[in-house]
RNA sequence: GUGGUUGUAGCUCAGUUGGUUAGAGCGCUGGAUUGUGGUUCCAGAGGUCGCCGGUUCGAGACCGGUCUUCCACCCCA
């Protein structure tokens, strides 16, 4: 048989999983710094878990678990007989894959309520899978690496998590364009214009400004119902560009006067420490996840530096406050703010700019070459000191040609190799050598050389 | 989920309006120089042309279905 994968998974081969670690391993020591502590979830949830907290559209791309065993027994007949596959869906499986990090994080909070304090500050970093049809930079299994805290409605955490994205990508050397609004503001937006009832067609609207200009959010806002004259009045807001402005439009608006203080307060622990990437409030910052409640943060790459005007690349990080996260479960009053970063999309970028430091992974530092049987008994003893003293070593599993061994060397990727022959064992002097020098040595010098 | 697109050797791709044993470059294996890394030379292996069916004397090419890839929509990281 052929062998494949399912369609929007990949292989990730030793380079690439090298690289993600790097991304993995700077995004976690920050997450550490800041102190939030890590957590798993199942791969799988109980689907009563999963379904409704995404929206219609999002239980259509939650990948469901057939039930074990003798299904089709249990199995609702009513709608199997009326070819009903939602309904049936419900008695033949009881599990699904998780979409994402945050509704089981939720979940958790929920369960663990007794033994955690509050606020509790974690981070994840696991797959999630979407049945959605796969494109470049979209694939039906990626990693989410969320970091959010819960218990606690203080602006203080949006700052904290802004300067984290800051301090992350400044790390991993992408220059940033954190954009931030605040749901409450969008909200006032729609209460102002008297289309409170529309929030959610408005704000999906607004959201894809990016991507079909002015005209077209007018066209989708006037196109699902909203009066031309209410989408005047939000054309004019999303103009204004200081909170001063939008203060004033907001007067009809609590909610807005809410957003815009909240906003304020942000920036009041924000603006302590100066940030090494822009970091901007937008107000045509939608985002659609429709628990969102307050703040919201969208982390794109700045094209307006030289070096990185070429890229695009959609949203590199979002996240946001949700102020009834846990209600679902039976838990009230449990603030949350959280933000996520895109693995995959991060290492293309990373990729394209070619920002992977040098010696991003544990790569192979010595490859022994023997030259006859006797040699490679011999090599085989010089492994096992070299790797004594902690240095990644191999040794050719055979005494082969010179040329086939060099090969395997340059394919590997080794620092230096190491050659043993007759001449070799008689001196003590090793001959070791890269593509640039050679030397001959005894084991014991190369080894106090690679320790430094 | 809707519409479109792609699929030929391990990789990147040729393959004329349907016509004999489907090609190239790189890579791979072996050999030439019997102990020092990309060279050169010689030889060789490797393809159910994504899969299934149909049209035809004859299909890699045409038609239908299916899977996959990528794109737009939807939605999103």
């Amino acid at each position: 048989m052929k062998p494949s994968i399912p369609k929007g998974t990949r292989d990730f081969s030793p380079e690439q999983v090298v690289k993600r670690n790097y991304i993995f391993d700077t995004i976690k020591d920050v997450f550490v710094k800041y102190g939030y502590q890590p957590i798993e979830t199942p791969t799988m949830e109980n689907l009563s878990t999963l379904t409704g907290k995404y929206g219609e559209e999002g239980d259509k791309l939650l990948f469901k678990v057939l039930n074990n065993g003798d299904y089709l027994a249990k199995a609702d007949k009513e709608a199997l007989a009326a070819q009903d596959a939602q309904k049936l869906t419900s008695s033949i499986s009881k599990r699904g894959l998780r979409y994402d990090l945050t509704v089981p994080f939720a979940r958790y909070v929920v369960m663990h309520q007794n033994d955690i304090t509050f606020p509790f500050k974690r981070y994840q970093i696991q797959p999630v899978w979407r049945a959605d049809r796969p494109q470049k930079g979209r694939y039906q299994e990626f990693y989410q690496c969320d970091v959010d805290v819960v218990g606690s409605d203080s602006l203080m955490y949006e700052a904290e998590l802004v300067q984290i994205y800051d301090e992350v990508f400044a790390k991993l050397g992408i220059k940033v364009f954190v954009k931030v609004n605040n749901r409450k503001v969008l909200y006032g937006m729609a209460e102002a214009a008297g289309i409170a009832d529309q929030f959610m067609t408005m704000t999906i609207a607004i959201d894809k400004l990016d991507k079909i200009g002015l005209e077209g959010v007018r066209k989708e806002m006037e196109g699902r119902g909203i009066s031309s004259a209410a989408v005047t009045q939000i054309e004019n807001m999303l103009q204004l560009k200081s909170l001063d402005e939008l203060e004033k439009a907001f007067q009809q608006s609590p909610t807005g006067l809410k957003g815009i203080e909240e906003l304020r307060q942000f920036h009041q622990y924000f603006d302590t420490k100066a940030p090494s990437n822009r970091v901007e409030f937008d107000i045509t910052l939608a985002r659609g996840l429709n628990y969102y409640t307050g703040c919201i943060f969208e982390v794109a790459v700045d094209t307006s530096v030289e070096s990185q005007k070429e890229v695009v690349m959609g949203s590199i990080g979002g996240g946001g406050r949700y102020d009834d996260l846990t209600g679902v479960f039976g838990l009230k009053n449990v603030s949350g703010v959280g933000v996520s970063f895109g693995a995959a999309r991060i290492y293309d970028v990373m990729e394209e700019l070619n920002l992977y430091p040098e010696d991003s992974g544990n790569q192979l530092q010595i490859l022994f070459i023997a030259l006859d049987q006797a040699a490679h008994q011999y090599a085989f003893d010089c492994l096992n000191k070299v790797r004594a003293a902690n240095i990644n070593a191999e040794l050719y599993p055979s005494p082969a040609k010179m040329k086939k061994q060099m090969k395997y060397a340059t394919a590997r990727n080794a620092q230096y190799t190491i050659i043993i022959g007759s001449n070799e064992m008689e001196s003590g002097l090793l001959s070791f050598k890269n593509k640039d020098m050679r030397e001959s040595l005894t084991l014991d010098a190369i080894i106090e050389r690679l320790k430094l």
